[in-house]
DNA sequence: AAGTCGTGGTC
DNA sequence: TGACCAAGACT
């Protein structure tokens, strides 16, 4: 029988396993009494748009724990629209993709006085919403009928249809396949349920086929073979940097941090500054040109206060920490928006990747046992 | 349209 | 120096 005749009975099935197992708990799906709304009632978009925004590429227990402390500092559109971005990346620290918040943050103002687009063209409109946001923010905060193509969605479908491409190969098959199922009468309902599935059941190893509802229509299971799918791209090697970093200290005892350029990697966030070493190269000499080429100040290299491995989506990295002393020369942001001295306490109110966290915790761990040091002589 | 963009959980 | 991946969007 053909999949799409049997739409029916998926929808069916899929509405009556979520309603005893879904996660019928996420804080943004819940109505001002606490509870979900019925059918055709409408919720708040604001924490729907901040949740979807944060949800995106993260899973859902990262996400909580910044969600509840953005819809704190930030419950309404408007609150985040007045709100400096400084203050905005602070809330942001350490969820990584740091355009998100600046785009949601630019959305914000974007719609100030305006009414909640209720349709895709008006939420693809908004900065950082692609059309599977647009979807779930529509379905979730108004109940329309919109499809959603998450990961878990992906995973579900291509398992369903036993799909030998990747999804990013048959973007527009799945994006139908998702329109297709899609319960027109119960589209908040459907595609919740759709990804706690996927989340829940339909998972990435091990799935659970035994408790699942769409076991007897699924032609990966009839494969015997659930687990290979999404069938996976040719993963890339990622390419590796060492960067030497510097712990810049003036006579007054505070260091050197920059602001990056809001363009890509880490855009927008503070750091201590540092860059590549180059082949053959004495990583003490590359901090030296560093300063120099992106701070224009003269800098003597002392110790090593730590090394720090971290892996990004493209390339790792190895940094190798020193400490510094500052000799000459008004520090410019040459490769930067700007640049700051401060004092080691200060660090905590400057919102820095979590690299630079680790670098941090190690500065000041030395600072305190160089103190007591001091003390016992 | 392939490359870019973070981080932490989990195995 | 692990591999893999997660409620994707942007260029």
């Amino acid at each position: 029988m053909p999949l799409l005749d049997a739409v029916p009975a998926l929808r069916a099935d899929l509405l009556a396993w979520w309603q005893a197992n879904g996660r019928h708990w996420i804080p943004w799906k819940l109505g001002p009494d606490g509870h979900p709304p019925g059918a055709g009632e409408s919720l708040d978009p604001w924490p729907i748009w901040s949740a979807e925004i944060m949800l995106q590429q993260t899973q859902l227990q990262v996400v909580l724990p910044y969600w509840r402390r953005w819809i704190e500092a930030f419950p309404t559109a408007a609150a985040l629209a007045a709100a400096s971005e400084h203050e905005v990346l602070m809330r942001w620290q350490g969820l990584g993709y740091y355009a998100r918040a600046r785009r949601l943050h630019h959305g914000a103002r974007q719609l100030l006085d305006q009414p909640w687009p209720r349709t895709v063209e008006g939420w693809l409109a908004i900065p950082g919403v692609g059309r599977s946001t647009a979807g779930s923010i529509l379905s979730s905060a108004f109940d329309l009928p919109h499809p959603i193509l998450d990961g878990n969605v992906k995973r579900v479908l291509t398992r369903l249809t036993a799909s030998p491409r990747p999804p990013a190969r048959d973007a527009a098959g799945l994006w139908l396949l998702s329109t297709a199922l899609l319960d027109p009468h119960r589209p908040r309902a459907f595609n919740q349920a759709l990804m706690d599935l996927g989340s829940g059941v339909c998972t990435p190893r091990n799935p659970s086929c035994g408790v699942c509802p769409w076991q007897g229509h699924c032609a990966a299971y009839a494969a015997g073979d659930p687990h290979r799918y999404p069938v996976k791209e040719a993963p890339r090697e990622l390419p590796f940097q060492v960067i030497g970093v510097g712990v810049v200290f003036n006579d007054a005892g505070q260091v050197l941090i920059d602001q990056r350029l809001n363009e890509g990697l880490l855009g927008g966030l503070w750091e201590f500054p540092g860059g590549k070493q180059e082949p053959g190269e004495a990583i003490e000499t590359t901090i030296v040109r560093e300063l120099r080429e992106e701070l224009a100040i003269e800098a003597q290299v002392g110790e090593q206060l730590i090394t720090v491995d971290h892996a990004y989506s493209h390339k790792k990295l190895r940094f190798v920490v020193h400490l510094c002393q500052w000799q000459r020369g008004e520090p410019q942001p040459l490769a930067s928006q700007q640049v700051r001295w401060v004092a080691p306490v200060e660090l905590e109110t400057y919102p820095f990747p979590a690299a630079n966290a680790r670098i941090i915790a190690a500065l000041l761990a030395h600072l305190q046992s160089q103190a007591s040091a001091d003390q016992a002589a």
